[in-house]
DNA sequence: CGTCTGCTTGATCAGGGTCAACTCAGGTGG
DNA sequence: CCACCTGAGTTGACCCTGATCAAGCAGACG
């Protein structure tokens, strides 16, 4: 059901693998200085305390942080879980547009036009850090050495989107899948997990709906690289093998793909 | 002190394979509030001159406003003309990002990594205000309330982007042709132009790498538009003849889709 | 234990890509 | 001025990739 979900104090189990002093169970506050770290931009100024603080909230699985047409007044950091955006087209279709995870910023959509066009779902429990956006307009007022930065993050989702446009007018089903495996393990070595096995959030519906594909065809393409080697899959579990193949198969052209795949190389 | 560079000093490397340049003919200036008019933003404080002046430089068809991999230090605003934003993938081959026209920002792509990713062409002759970034982040701080607009400039390119990744990852040839010539309809509406009988200023090739389809196809499909009484077509020239057809179509699933075509309505 | 959701795999087929031939408009040079 | 060339556009024939429809399986849960 399309519940709305309140934003709400719910407690969460410390995550096994985070090292960050930052998501200690039940942490509710973050300073500036802190949210750079997640954000992973310079930070200059390490004063005590810069008169900013932000909240925390956690989320349990399925709960939605803001929903589509909801009036916007706030940015969202993600500082630990898995999240999905996504558009509900005219006929009722969702389409997935990201995966936020650890580090993203998410929201910015809404800025345009004062309501979210989009609406993010967390796909495991998640702390995630309210920035509202006054209070973020006013950072680059009062740190001009953050304003760069600040336009940096959002510039760097406009070219994220570029890519997936790029990516989706031209590319075959493997290469997209293939890139999208390759994305996910650089993303989770950023992170601190293993880039080389990880298990999927997100079922295949949602990779096919990211990737312009069917989930049949996601579970296919899959399969197919199992097969050669390339992965091991098990349901969400998944083990690269053969980063390279995957890393040079993501950019070819169909014809030199279907060749180098009937190879068997 | 605040980056009052001297504009003119404008680096565009003349690339030894193109025929980028700046044309001197009719140099103008834009006071702030003129910017903001261009942008189409509201613009509350009209101060006689607060000290910020933008330069407009010329470009004649086939030039190049700024290529791939050079560095990041202007944004670009059209205040007329047509143009072309493409990236160029690994294999060579062009990924049309959009076509901007009067009153578009562009240029934003390059603030992350401080080179643009792409590059932007004339499609005609174009008169384009260069914003340096620098300039740019100063207004923000300058000016509060231009704070949020510059961010919902920001926020406009990314909602975009989010639309075609949402078109790429689901429309029918036909969905996308048609969307394509309702979108073009519009803008030219809001600058002042007809809606209804416009010429096209880019290649059918331009129009396919866009829509992630072959020029074939979009060939073959403003055809059948024309068969069905949808539009007429001449080379370039294009007349709307059925908006209201082209709205709904673009907007259906293929089954439906393919019923209405058939049936002739 | 039945139901539901997610995943896999097979069979079929059509939308649109590819290759190719031809026309047309504009530019260039003898 | 006309012959020639080049690039854009149209149209046809073919066929491949990936969507669609369908069946079966496994794990989660009330």
């Amino acid at each position: 059901m399309l519940s709305m979900q309140e934003p709400q104090a719910v407690q969460i189990e410390s995550n096994p693998c985070s090292e960050s002093g930052l998501q200690r169970t039940g942490k509710l506050w973050s300073s500036l200085s802190d949210v750079c770290k997640i954000l992973r931009i310079a930070h200059r100024s390490p004063l005590a305390d810069d008169g900013f603080s932000f909240q925390h909230v956690q989320f349990k699985e399925g709960q939605r942080i803001h929903t589509a047409g909801q009036p916007f007044n706030m940015l969202y950091i993600v500082n630990s879980g898995f999240l999905k955006s996504l558009m509900i087209d005219e006929s009722g279709n969702e389409q997935v547009l990201s995966f936020p995870m650890k580090g993203d910023l998410f929201g910015i959509d809404g800025i345009h036009s004062k309501q979210y066009p989009s609406e993010t779902v967390a796909l495991s429990s998640c702390d995630i850090v309210m920035i509202p956006f006054k209070k973020f307009a006013a950072i680059g007022r009062i740190h001009p050495g953050l304003e760069t930065e600040i336009y940096g993050v959002m510039s760097r989702e406009l070219v994220r989107e570029q890519a997936m446009v790029n990516m989706l007018g031209s590319a075959s089903a493997e290469a997209r899948v293939a890139r999208f495996l390759v994305s996910l393990a650089e993303r989770f070595s950023a992170m601190g997990y293993s880039g080389k096995d990880f298990n999927l959030r997100m079922t295949r519906h949602d990779i096919g709906s990211y990737l312009g594909l069917t989930l049949e065809t996601v579970s296919r393409t899959l399969s197919a690289f199992n097969e050669l080697g390339l992965i091991t899959v098990d349901q969400r579990a998944i083990g690269i093998k053969d980063m390279d193949a995957l890393e040079s198969l993501h950019r070819l052209p169909a014809p030199a793909r279907r060749a180098m795949l009937k190879r068997g190389n």
